[in-house]
DNA sequence: CCATAACATGTTACCCATAACATGTCCCTT
DNA sequence: AAGGGACATGTTATGGGTAACATGTTATGG
């Protein structure tokens, strides 16, 4: 491999004017700009990041950190912190968690030990340890999808309590009395919020009876489990609404096996959607997060803080949710 | 930041004991073990790969390029990808070219800057050129989903001959005589290999008057266009085969469009599944590459050549593809 | 014609961790 | 008692680029 050594040595000329060329910095006369110019031509020089990186203590690199690129959602919030950070010079490290905290610190270990620039971060639980670990080692940060107490950091997240409400609202005006959550686990922002939200339109529609019919469970082994472990009930609730699309489509498969039709038997809502290229036919009742725009913004927030410009104090983004009411809700069928 | 000196002069060491002592490499007594561990932990030391990375020419660091995550076969593949990686200590930079030449050229310099130390690469076009010149730098290179003739590397991909041939064959034998291929671009490996399996069904049946009966487009660009196409001819097909998920997917809001019912008017068969999490009521007759596989294979392949370990010559893997035929295909009706 | 600015190029120090080498101690073996 | 291996720690050079500073040249204007 050259170095900008070889390089001005063939050139003739100092590094630092090899240097000057290539970052268009400085005064460089045509007749030496050119000379360089072929020197690194002739020699296929491309410049080593790693010199200034070490230098000057900047990766031009942030990392995303999800649970599960897997999942539709976190694609698209992917594909927007892509975008974004393409625009700025900046390349992204994707690390997939999988909610297990385990890796998630080692994945954050590695991160700093390469000194990447920021962090966009979407915590396995609601602890503050994680995000003050990254903010001691003086790495920028932008929590996503879930919202933390007690830690003093950015936040860009979807209306979890507002997008429930609404799914709930929109349940309890097609007849619905017995409504059941399924929920992700207790200690995910996302899943008590969502709760929260369902909580508070049973609550408005006097339905306050029903308020603790919400069923735990994980985003991530067996989806459809928590589904059977709500049928169970007899009788069982005429609508669920579950708090995202992974539980809605294992609970789909438990529907399906208990012989429940969709939506005559039960009704069920959901959070997410999946791209229309995806699935071209959607069928379910979704509330619909801007999962694009929670990337963009987040990594442009990001990126404006690691130029120290921005907003004084921290920014708790909350945007707003979209309701897409289709086939998998419907009245309750008369008994 | 505390830097490794820190470290050793608040231990009363020198920095190569420090470093000993974090690599666990060459003695420590348990005594300066200890006042090192405690001094790394005052400190909150946390090293800097940079310094290694710079000195040694290794940055423990590979990247995925591929065309677009959005698409839940890449997002597959990626996920392969990153497991292996992680396994290996490695991290992964995700880039996405969107068939874009210009994007694919300035994400392959940006990564050449970086000293990256592996590739796993699904070129925007057939061209030997992108290889070679990240071959020149030194860096390793697996190619991902695409064969390049003339180029000396490894490649993983799947068996898009075999798997269009199985697809055409099937729509065959269920009585289809005119059956059309919606295809991408004639210049991605992909699309022309499919179309010569489809072909080779189609000769083998004597159906070679159809031979022709291929219409090309874009994988991205407003995919159901393609079968718009394809709809013009009168009479139109009675099956179509897609190239893969994105056109099956345009094809059929273009046929809903069309007033045809699938499979009743019209069969369509495509490549690449929707993993069940997502669409949990699959209804695509398709031929399913091993996504994962095609990663984490790939992946190792890769990491095995960086240890200059691996088979001598040059791999090209090809992976079997398995049909799930579904209900999207049926005989064609009588006229 | 000289002071000064603009232009042009060069030199040096620095960032951090570690391989390679150097030095020294202690204990065991013959 | 001497020699040698295992143990323990330290010193130095290295990697690639650029900010900061230094030096020299040419053009401009009063």
């Amino acid at each position: 491999m050259p170095t900008i050594r070889d390089v001005a040595e063939r050139a003739g000329v100092a590094t630092m004017t090899v240097s000057r060329v290539i970052n268009n910095s400085g005064y460089v006369s045509d007749a030496t700009r050119t000379k360089v110019e072929s020197a690194i031509a002739d020699l296929g020089y491309v410049p080593n990041m790693l010199g200034p990186s070490l230098r000057f203590n900047q990766t031009n690199t942030l990392a995303l950190i999800l649970t599960d690129i897997t999942n539709p959602f976190w694609t698209t919030v992917a594909r927007g912190v892509e975008d974004a950070a393409q625009e700025q010079d900046y390349s992204i490290i994707l690390c997939n968690t999988d909610e297990n905290l385990k890796k998630q610190d080692q994945y954050l270990n590695m991160l700093l030990k390469r000194r990447i620039d920021g962090m966009l971060f979407v915590p396995a639980d609601n602890r503050a340890e994680s995000v003050q670990l990254i903010q001691k080692q003086n790495v920028g940060v932008v929590v996503l999808d879930r919202s933390l107490s007690n830690v003093d950091v950015d936040i860009v997240r979807g209306d979890s309590f507002g997008g429930a409400y609404q799914l709930a609202k929109h349940l309890v005006e097609l007849g619905h009395r017995d409504i059941a959550v399924l929920s992700g686990p207790q200690n995910i922002f996302t899943s008590t919020e969502r709760v929260a939200g369902f909580r508070q339109a049973m609550s408005e529609a006097g339905l306050d009876h029903n308020y603790e019919n919400v069923y735990w469970g994980s985003f991530r082994q067996n989806p459809s489990e928590i589904a059977e472990r709500a049928l169970q009930a007899s009788p069982h609730p005429t609508a669920f609404l579950a708090v995202n699309n992974f539980i809605a489509n294992g609970a789909l498969q438990s529907f399906f096996q208990a012989g429940l039709r969709v939506p005559e038997d039960v009704s069920l809502a959901s959070f997410d959607d999946i791209p229309a290229i995806i699935n071209p036919a959607p069928f379910l009742t979704v509330s619909v997060q801007p999962a694009y725009d929670m990337g963009y913004q987040a990594t442009q927030l990001l990126l404006s803080r690691l130029r120290n410009e921005g907003p004084e104090e921290r920014q708790e983004i909350v945007l707003p949710t979209e309701i897409f009411i289709r086939q998998s809700t419907a009245p309750p069928s008369a008994i």
